[in-house]
RNA sequence: GGGCCUGUAGCUCAAUUGGUUAGAGCAGAGCGCUCAUAACGCUUUGGUUGGGGGUUCGAGUCCCUCCGGGCCUACCA
């Protein structure tokens, strides 16, 4: 038994997150949690809402409320959904906590004892009519380069020019076209991460099987032009983590907070001591998590994440935990594997929030159960490549997988024994050279599904999974039990007996996938029995001769033609 | 501009890192079964691996080049 501490990239709060943002981090890593609890490991998967930065007072501000209702109203509609999808956190916090902010301020006061913070004074750009300072993208105004009227002030995104807020020809805000801009000075903390260049390129050379995606995003940004960059952890904003606060090693920066980015990995580890505060634990029971002088030394520590997070995680994150340990009196524990993912998109073009485009997690969940949507979107999760939704491909997936392959599969096993032997396990006979061959073509097909699972190879793992199912039914096929019964009643008993063990092994191994069906598919054989099957000649021959069930209602129903065309009508975000 | 990823059957993807005849699922065709959600099983059609050149006994895999798709490029998060 392993102990696994997991986490998910944090969604961020100002909206409901469409499919894409679930399938890139929060879905594959419920999935590897549900599987190392299955397989009887210790587990720990925190996830949380992301809350400060700019975005999200303006949404706030868009809702006519005050941002922190807003945040707590939105985290909560998050935390439902995320019930919704069964997304199993053992912690879903928020990035707005006092223990985020105690821990935030904690660690940012360790760098500066490291040596790693550094004020640098700035000119920024500050909107009278916003009465706000306005990040770079949010100054709109003519490209210098190729005179696109609507350029943003950190790019041009007609001609791709990089570009300074101060270049743009007529800036306004891009909140309230004000053109009453002006350029006032400020300071900001800046993490002095140039100086762990080196140790951040040996630790991540020192990972082994990282995907590509992770280590070229990583080495890209180590090496590019001049090498790793410092970066600038505050801003002047009124929602987030103060960066003045007692005990500060640095005067002046009244009213500003520190940047998104800075405090919202360091949720992860707060978050976990939030759920040590809801469990009524002490904090060693999060520190046996994180501090590897506390117990963390044993913790396997996986990440899930879009490509976008990676800079963030492969370095900025890592630096704030090695710079806090410049003394080697807090060793923070890091991440041991990364994985990532690309984007999805929506049939043809990108998931759009601001247009309506594609299917949102709270519309995906009033169409179709949780477990559709779970079974498709990790079937194709973005591993490789970029890849894509369509109604077409939801559709034949799900219908030909979830209801022909699996579910029809419980439902001739048990009508069948329904209808011969009644709603009873039945008991006599004896298994033969077919069944022996099933046993071990499943030991085979498990052993494979297990090792996808342990690497993390979501689609993989999906194919593994299926073709388990496949097994069954070419099992079922070839023994025939309803002609077996008409001669040999004796074996066709023996014969279901069989397959309605395989039904609860195929509920709990398909588990981490499907939840809601496999607690279906368990209720229905009333059996709570959920141990993984190491063995599976014994877990065939768990439900005894004589126990009783029920036939459960069609696992999945189909999706139909007309359903199909409506949604895709429905989604297109061409009202 | 720079960097990275990618292009394999009509569709979605594999191919143990250079090694026999490039494999699966879906879709299509044929047969079988009749327990089941018109479901299941078996068989089968289908590829000049984006184009071209090169290295090698051998290339989907390595190199060059051209074409196409995507992502990142540090103040959205």
């Amino acid at each position: 038994m392993a102990r696994i501490l997991i986490t998910s990239a944090l969604p961020y709060i100002n909206g409901i997150k469409h499919l894409g943002n679930l399938v890139g981090s929060q879905l594959p890593a419920d999935l590897y949690a549900r599987y190392c609890r299955a397989r009887g490991h210790e587990v720990m998967f925190i996830c949380a809402t992301d809350e400060h930065g700019t975005p999200a007072e303006l949404a706030a501000a868009k809702a006519g409320k005050p941002v922190a209702q807003y945040c707590a109203e939105m985290h909560s509609v998050q935390t439902e959904l995320a019930n919704g999808f069964k997304l199993s956190f053992d912690h879903y916090g928020r990035s707005s906590s006092a223990r985020n902010h105690t821990l935030t301020q904690h660690l940012a006061a360790r760098l500066a004892a490291a040596g790693l913070i550094e004020e640098v004074a700035e000119k920024q750009v500050y909107s009278n009519a916003d009465g706000r300072f306005l990040p770079d993208r949010y100054i709109e105004g003519t490209c210098p380069n190729c005179g696109y009227e609507r350029a943003r002030g950190d790019q041009c995104e007609n001609c791709t020019k990089q570009l300074d807020p101060i270049d743009l020809i007529n800036p306004r805000s891009a909140i309230s076209g004000s053109t009453d801009l002006e350029v006032r000075d400020t300071k900001h903390l800046f993490l002095r991460q140039s100086k762990l260049r080196d140790t951040l390129d040996q630790w991540i050379d020192s990972q082994q099987g990282w995907p590509v995606l992770t280590t070229s995003i990583a080495k890209k940004w180590l090496h590019d032009g001049d090498g790793l960059q410092d970066r600038g952890i505050t801003r002047d904003l009124d929602w987030g983590v103060p960066v003045q606060f007692d005990g500060a090693p640095w005067q002046g920066m009244d009213g500003k907070v520190f940047y998104v980015w800075f405090d919202a990995p360091i949720e992860y580890i707060a978050a976990t001591a939030e759920w040590a505060d809801a469990q009524g634990l002490d904090d060693s029971a999060w520190q046996r998590w994180w501090r590897e002088d506390m117990g963390a030394d044993d913790v396997r520590y996986v990440q899930f994440m879009g490509k976008d997070n990676v800079p963030f995680h492969t370095l900025s994150f890592p630096a704030t935990l090695m710079g806090a340990n410049f003394d080697k009196s807090e060793p923070w524990k890091l991440v041991d594997y990364i994985k990532s993912f690309n984007y999805l998109n929506y049939d043809g073009g990108q998931f759009s929030t601001s247009l309506g485009r594609g299917v949102f997690m709270d519309q995906a969940l009033s169409i179709l159960p949780a477990d559709y949507w779970r079974w498709w979107l990790l079937s194709h999760a973005p591993e490789n490549n970029d890849s894509e939704f369509t109604w077409e491909n939801f559709q034949a997936s799900v219908n030909k997988d979830l209801a022909d392959v699996l579910g029809n599969l419980v439902s001739r096993v048990t009508k069948f024994c329904r209808s011969k032997f009644g709603e009873v396990v039945p008991e006599g006979g004896a298994l033969g050279a077919r069944e022996a061959q099933l046993v071990d073509d499943l030991a085979k097909g498990l052993d494979s599904y297990q090792k996808v699972m342990d690497a993390m190879m979501v689609r993989r793992s999906a194919q593994d999974l299926r073709a388990l199912w496949v097994l069954g039914n070419e099992y079922l096929q070839e023994a025939a039990p309803w002609s077996t019964f008409k001669t040999d009643p004796e074996s066709a008993a023996a014969q279901i007996r069989l397959s309605l063990n395989l039904i609860r092994f195929y509920a709990v191994i398909s588990q981490p996938f499907i939840p809601d069906a496999a607690a279906r598919v368990m209720e229905a054989i009333n059996c709570d029995d959920w141990s993984w099957p190491d063995d599976v000649a014994s877990a065939l021959n768990m439900l005894p001769a004589g126990h009783a069930f029920t036939v459960p209602e069609v696992l999945f129903a189909k999706i139909t033609d007309d359903q199909r065309a409506e949604w895709e009508a429905q989604f297109s975000g061409q009202t």
